[in-house]
DNA sequence: ATGCATATATTGGTGGTACCATTGTGGTAG
DNA sequence: CTACCACAATGGTACCACCAATATATGCAT
């Protein structure tokens, strides 16, 4: 959906936005450097003032860049000090991760998930778990039909997330969600998946509502490990044995474990 | 720095987008309701059209509106789909966030440092621990002339972060770390709390430079349960007993499963 | 009365201009 | 060399006119 919504939206401040981020690539702009005058990029971008300015007001947002008013447009310092966020709008607007950045962001996403079950196990309401319980049945249908359950698993991870009643946790990971939508869908076009997802979902469930943050913990660590060591993988990575969980005993390799 | 960059900032855009969720909440807008045109809001608050679309916008890149061409603003659903950078922004325009999301926050917070840890145990190189000893040697300096280490403290965290070699994480944590800024800066008025803060930081970076991850992820829970344990008691919530941790007398070893 | 076609109003998107307050700079007078 | 002042450049803001697309209203023809 969010997919649908950034459709929508494109055409107006996002392309702009991914050009200026492209130039300032471009250009090789140092973190705190100084940059063109408001009037110099309209200009350069074609575009008039007011609209480079709203795209500026974005990146502000995002804190990619700072504006010192009777001074001029400073670069931030670009991998520590911009949002997370900017990853998303820009996967949003078709800029793809890097795998570096797809690797990174699942091995930030274990431990908040991992976190999230346990929080769920103290937490959670019997409407949170109807609530995950009706998911994982539209899930099961729409499997049997052979669709795509891209979307309903994002549902049902923030189903899960939002059980920690902890809002935070659910903003966070709802970026995390947004940004790998797209590999999502390509991840569930194998219908046998989705199967797969649907039976540890069910799994992690049931230990929820047990309270049983141990095994809950256990089996999203492991329906996690799937997808790290799938896209692993397909993007060739070395990165996968050093993902964000813990070794449990057995399935890691030593390789490269230090 | 990103407070004083902030006010810098300030006398400009932040303070409409402030007063404009204020009065989506004033005006107990619903999630995925049309809200008015752009000219009327643009009446409404005093301002330009222009002035208004650069708030607006920079609220789009946040997820906490959208705009349909030819149809109207629409609100997002605030809770989950808004971004957590929406926090910081308010934040840094001086709207506190509430105790209710301060808890949240170090909640998620501790699975993120603590993974953080392990993963700077596998991947740091010398001159991480480098920066990571100049920056406690600068904290020594700063804690003798009873100075606040506030700034300093959130430069350590940093660091370590980026020991992780992990770009996603780095932006992620330093998102919190803005978000805290001012608690930290509270927190730290007391000059002891620097002190124990300076031998806690020894320890983990000692514990990192052995790549003894169980210790470092041990040693930073302690740390963090500190603060939290801290802010539980200030803000006079029950929600400690359910924080990210187990109690410390449990000595949790890293990855063990609760 | 119905139904289709046209006109109108409204929407967000964009470019342009003029102006303000502030600041940095550079030149000039002392 | 210093002090002062004028000027240029900055971001911040407002207002305007227009566009393309849409939803709504209107009106005409059947």
């Amino acid at each position: 959906m969010s997919t649908a919504v950034a459709k929508i939206v494109d055409g107006g401040e996002k392309a702009l936005m991914r050009r200026i981020l492209e130039f300032f690539k471009d250009r090789r702009f140092e973190p705190g450097e100084r940059l063109p005058g408001e009037r110099v990029l309209a200009e350069r971008f074609g575009v008039g003032r007011n609209a480079l300015r709203e795209a500026l007001a974005a990146l502000i947002s995002l804190r990619v860049i700072e504006a010192r008013p009777n001074s001029g447009i400073y670069l931030r310092h670009f991998a520590s000090e911009s949002s997370f966020d900017t990853l998303v709008l820009l996967s949003e607007m078709g800029e793809p991760p890097s795998p570096q950045e797809i690797l990174e962001s699942i091995e930030v996403r274990s431990p908040l998930e991992r976190e999230a079950c346990r929080l769920a196990c103290k937490r959670c309401t019997s409407d949170d778990i109807d609530a995950l319980r009706q998911i994982l049945d539209e899930i099961d249908r729409v499997i049997s039909v052979k669709g795509n359950i891209a979307d309903l698993d994002q549902a049902f991870h923030v189903a899960l997330v939002e059980a920690t009643h902890n809002s935070v946790l659910v903003r966070v990971l709802h970026s995390f969600y947004c940004l790998s939508m797209e590999r999502r869908r390509v991840y569930f076009a194998n219908p046998m998946r989705g199967q797969e997802s649907a039976k540890a979902h069910r799994q992690i469930v049931a230990a929820i509502e047990k309270r049983d943050a141990a095994k809950a913990d256990r089996l999203m660590t492991k329906h996690l490990d799937n997808a790290r060591v799938y896209w692993g993988v397909v993007l060739g990575s070395s990165l996968d044995a050093a993902g964000g969980s813990q070794p449990r005993s057995k399935r890691r390799r030593p390789a490269e474990d230090v």
